[in-house]
DNA sequence: CTGTTAGCGCCTTCAC
DNA sequence: GTGAAGGCGCTAACAG
């Protein structure tokens, strides 16, 4: 096999020693930048040789401290269980990748005590830049970067401590709400029984959504009843629990409803399991973000899905440009159910 | 807000010439080895403040290159589209930071030239060890970490050139066909026409579940038919296509079916949803892997489970005793249904 | 109790 | 064309 014995790494000393030259020609070799110092090809061919025969990978330490480069790009996240968020870790890394930058992301399970620990071991760390992914209060977090002349973006969930690329919620709040009630017009059912179900008061993704919501009702002059909104929280069992109320107090299962996440949405699911076929193929169901399984269910299911690949786009070109005072926020629009489906592809082997 | 307005990051030198020490007793306050030496506890104040004044974190190339440590564990698997990857990397990186390290994971989206590259790229960041996940042919890998002196440890595939984790294949499938035709008999169908459906022919996971499906019948002395196993492939099309073509030559859904994946159980669904509810509602259904949606699907299903904290312990503990002539095995048991859920915890928050 | 110093591995400038 | 030398920020002896 290839490589050293002793279980040292190797250095360009080894190689400068094997190869009887010198560290600086051995260096200029391996980053490529003999040709401009007129160093002989065979040299070069021979100091190439040795650095595989040795194993040798550039020590990223050593080069980070002389060059102060790390070469590393760094992102935090809540977690990876749904796919908006597996997206983005996902693109992110390819375009990181695609830099010539070692992407490093972190979940942080939404504790802010981890994600500010996580921030400073990724300061420590030395990356160049860093995403903050849907973190609720990232202020902390950016003077945390700023302190340390590091760019951050947040992504997901704007903060006024740097520049944020946030979905248009909003708008895709409106466009969706737009579907489902049509759709209920379409079967001839009235459009003021749909509902709008989960998330959580005053914060953000969800207020921006219920404005949504709102600007298509107006729009048509349709008035909303009190009790549209159901702001019940994110997770799967609140939304259950809410629904469960609502099919009590109706005798039904209202006919539309747009359910606020992913999770919402899985209460949904748990809850009409209960019923009969009958008793819910019926109902016109929207939600924000997307899901494999969710999208084949045997609902009238409307999903909207996260750009994820312009997301980190523009987040990276934010960073680019980088300006400590920018505050801007960068809205990205959205999409329905298969669009953005290029990162989804699968391989053969893929499980 | 605290911090240098210089942009350049803070170094020891800049706290000692604050505080007016050397940079050794920084060094050692900056550590918290100082009570070790002796170090008046006012000038340890004096420093702490100092640091915390001037926005300063350690920076771990130096240290790093100093200690010959960096404090980085690296992880590679394919993808975190699906609920075992997304655990393991939550798993991992928990476990990683409570060992003081910090958890750096890359998808390689199973392209072997991505494998190798990110390989090298978490080489020359020099972590101090990498797991690899979910690779068809870890062996060049290992072989790269071996030559840079690095422990490495294959997780959920075997590689022969390291000590490996995998779930319990063969175990696992076992106890789910024993499941599966149990329920069978109890609604008084043949257990002969439950069928394994997904997988690739000769490779490892398949052909363990395939071995584990066998040992079930042959227990019970029923025989198999021929066309009971069929290895169509992972992704969600094949295994649509191969249950389409059944559907159709059986006039109906066969009345008991074990997925070899979540992907191909999402092939599943997708052609049920094609059918009426009465059409499928029937069937008994078992899969390996875990999906929050597919779990609360109106089918009988049974979805195995694998235990992503016991194989990152595991795998953890081969990296302490990393012994490079290591090929061992470990085997970890997988669950039903719920089992292992302490990980899948939702926040009010989560989304 | 604290300061001085010698590298860790690499890159770059400047002589030769 | 190539070699010597300095220094990136940090730690651990070793002197005081």
């Amino acid at each position: 096999m290839a490589g050293n014995t002793s279980g040292r790494k190797s250095t360009i000393y080894d190689i400068a020693k094997a190869t009887g030259s010198s560290t600086s020609t051995v260096s200029m070799v391996l980053n490529g930048t003999w040709r401009r110092y007129r160093i002989k090809e065979e040299t070069a061919n021979r100091v190439l040789e040795s650095a595989r025969k040795l194993g040798y990978h550039v020590n990223m330490k050593a080069r980070g401290l002389r060059l102060s480069r790390s070469g590393l790009a760094g992102m935090v996240l809540p977690h990876y269980r749904n796919r908006f968020f597996a997206g983005l870790a996902q693109t992110f890394e390819d375009q990181a990748r695609s830099r010539g930058l070692c992407p490093i992301v972190v979940g942080t399970q939404r504790d802010p005590a981890v994600e500010a620990s996580v921030t400073q071991t990724l300061l420590s760390q030395r990356v160049e830049l860093l995403f903050i992914a849907g973190v609720r209060n990232p202020a902390p977090l950016n003077a945390l970067c700023a302190a340390a002349g590091v760019p951050s973006i947040n992504v997901d969930l704007p903060g006024d401590g740097a520049p944020s690329v946030v979905s248009d919620n909003r708008g895709g709040a409106r466009a969706i709400t737009d579907v489902l009630i049509d759709k209920l017009i379409a079967r001839r059912e009235s459009p003021d029984e749909l509902i709008l179900l989960g998330g959580i008061p005053g914060e953000y993704a969800t207020a921006m959504r219920i404005a949504g919501f709102r600007d298509a009702f107006e729009a048509r002059g349709i008035a909303l009843k009190a009790d549209a909104v159901d702001s019940c929280g994110y997770n799967a069992a609140s939304a259950r629990n809410a629904l469960a109320l609502r099919h009590e107090k109706l005798g039904r299962l209202p006919s539309g409803l747009l359910m606020n996440s992913i999770t919402a949405f899985e209460g949904f699911v748990q809850f009409t399991s209960t019923l009969s076929p009958e008793a819910w193929r019926s109902a016109v169901v929207g939600c924000f973000d997307w899901d494999p399984f969710a999208a084949h269910l045997s609902f009238d299911v409307t999903m909207l899905r996260q750009d994820v690949q312009t997301i980190i786009s523009e987040a990276f070109a934010l960073a680019d440009h980088y300006d400590p005072a920018d505050r801007s926020v960068v809205l990205v629009p959205t999409g329905f159910g298969k669009m953005f489906e290029e990162a989804e592809q699968t391989k053969e082997f893929d499980r």
